[in-house]
DNA sequence: TCGTACCAATGAAACGATTCAAAACTTTTC
DNA sequence: GAAAAGTTTTGAATCGTTTCATTGGTACGA
């Protein structure tokens, strides 16, 4: 197995200099057409390509970003990396992805290698309060934005979605179609999605004086939580029931909905209406298709790259923080009540 | 912004030779405690990171394997990153992760990037049939392990799982708790993995004299494919209602699922017994709690590395192919029907 | 005191690209 | 036909590491 081949063999197999096939390389029309053919196919016959450490080097920093995220398997996340990706491939670099999966310490390995593989700049969205860290990134040159996290602008870029206006939206829309009895399924509080989400909400409920908002405890945010949550509702029976239902997520309204559907106690959305969070794929094709509210993923990996870009290129470092507002999406589970 | 420091820089604070700062990061032992501690301290003081593009240019390779799939939002192919991920930082190298979305010209940028890059070596999840390309770049010497996919054993190792076995283990799980009726949902058998698993159930129903496999058609391959194809076995009736259905996917399962459960005219698992496949999060939370058969993707993601580690270190390449067996769950969609 | 080991530290060379001032050609202009 | 202007090509210097032959020190035994 020989050794690749590099850009001096393929000068001397062109017959010409080396600075001559960088050029053909990096800036083809300060080339003639005879010779830049003639490159070109030495190129070819050696199998040549690049070798970018070297490239690197010489420039000084690399046409990758880094991306470290939360947890790949989330489909909010799965999303906006894919923006990102898409994002970055139009302006020549590449994404570097690193799956912190919630540990600090799998994130700090990430922020290191970028860091060693010079990244040109790092979007993260970071498992705890780590702007110490993210300080020293800033003050060697690492530009950073954080990515679903407001961040103080005197220090960062981000991008983050607007749960408060997405908790309104949701609550706002049942109160629209006419339920007055909401109640908030959201598990810990303590989270700040599920707080603000929440917040938004009973701004929306203010905002009738007749109606009222209740919040029912989950165990944690998955189906099994929501179905619990739908048991204790049933067991209450018709007389103390909400009949508009705001989940802190689709895991949770599926859980819900699953409880009230199997005993056909209750009927939705004619009974209880019931809406969800994220919109991930499953809320459509629940047994009733479930209402939910929408983030702008794809928005949110190429703002990411758009901010990241206007920080590497501009020499005085201005922040910016972009807050998206997230979008309803109506489908059945909240159609209005027949008559 | 002052530049980045370097070795030199380091060097010229702790007043040792940059050899010696090498050492340090490289081969602690070989320096005195003394001198040890001393640049320490200025690698410290200074901040300074290592440049891995000017030690990759001179060792010659990357500590990084480049691994594209098929698509990122399929938890199959996270699952099966992340083991990889993890693999590889045990032995200290990154994984670089790339997402073709079944497209063949994204596979093929990165395919070009990680070569750039000079990545130790490929494991991927191909496409279309790209064994051109692969040869291509196992003559340059990057080798390769194809992903969820068999290989010709003379050129390339690969992992894969064994369908065949997976339909057999769901068909035979039917057959097993009693039921003789038997029927397959799959979506387009011109996929290679349903054909598979149809073969392999085939297989077990062939071992039981008086049972019977019926195949379904379906839409698709998604949860409305599913329900349909329930909707048309309520039509039905009782009369030809199959005893035991095996989908080819998960999703599938649950719109079969949905359907049966939603019109009460038949019981699972009484009625009918329902296996999936693929074991995805939703089929431990469905309404009935789905049976399904999972595929050992963590296996497949450690082995893959293991693999490529062999690849690279050994002088005269030779290849593997591992095919894994995938495992049986059982929940209660496949329970055995009282008395 | 000298010779022999042994250990630590040194620093020039090399990796493969890009850059850029200078050299070598071409073409235009008078 | 020579000078000026423009275009191509050249190749040495450079980026920040690692490597390794060499040098400098220290300790021990004779």
């Amino acid at each position: 197995m020989n050794r690749t081949a590099s850009i001096k063999d393929v000068a001397t197999h062109a017959s010409v200099a080396v600075g001559t096939v960088s050029n053909v390389l990096n800036y083809p029309d300060r080339v003639s057409d005879r010779t830049k053919e003639r490159v070109l196919r030495a190129i070819d016959e050696l199998g040549f390509v690049r070798n970018d450490a070297a490239r690197q080097l010489r420039v000084g920093h690399s046409r990758t970003i880094g991306l470290i995220v939360l947890d790949v398997g989330n489909p909010f996340f799965t999303s906006v990396v894919r923006a990102a990706e898409d994002a970055a491939a139009l302006q020549g670099s590449a994404v570097l992805l690193g799956d912190s999966g919630h540990n600090a310490s799998r994130e700090a390995n990430y922020i290191d290698l970028f860091q060693e593989q010079r990244v040109q700049g790092l979007l993260i969205s970071p498992v705890g309060d780590i702007t110490d860290r993210l300080d020293l990134l800033r003050e060697r040159g690492v530009p950073t934005v954080l990515v679903d996290r407001l961040a103080d602008e005197s220090k960062f870029s981000s991008v983050a979605v607007d749960d408060d206006a997405g908790g309104y939206l949701a609550a706002r829309h049942l109160l629209d179609t006419g339920r007055r009895r909401l109640a908030f399924v959201g598990g810990s509080t303590s989270i700040r999605q599920v707080a603000d989400r929440l917040q938004g909400a009973r701004r929306a409920v203010k905002e009738e004086p007749e109606a009222t908002l209740e919040v029912l405890d989950a165990e944690g945010q998955t189906v099994l939580a929501g179905r619990s949550v739908g048991d204790v509702l049933v067991e209450r029976g018709r007389e103390g029931l909400p009949d508009g239902i705001f989940c802190a997520n689709d895991l949770l309204a599926l859980g819900v909905m699953q409880s009230l559907t199997m005993t056909h106690t209750f009927r939705i959305p004619e009974d209880v209406a019931l809406i969800g969070y994220d919109d991930i794929d499953f809320a459509v094709s629940a047994v009733v298709p479930l209402s939910s509210i929408r983030q702008p993923t794809e928005l949110l990996g190429r703002t990411a790259i758009e901010l990241l870009s206007e920080e590497v290129e501009s020499q005085t470092p201005v922040h910016r923080s972009v807050v998206f507002t997230p979008e309803l999406v109506v489908r059945q589970s909240t159609a209005t009540p027949a008559g």
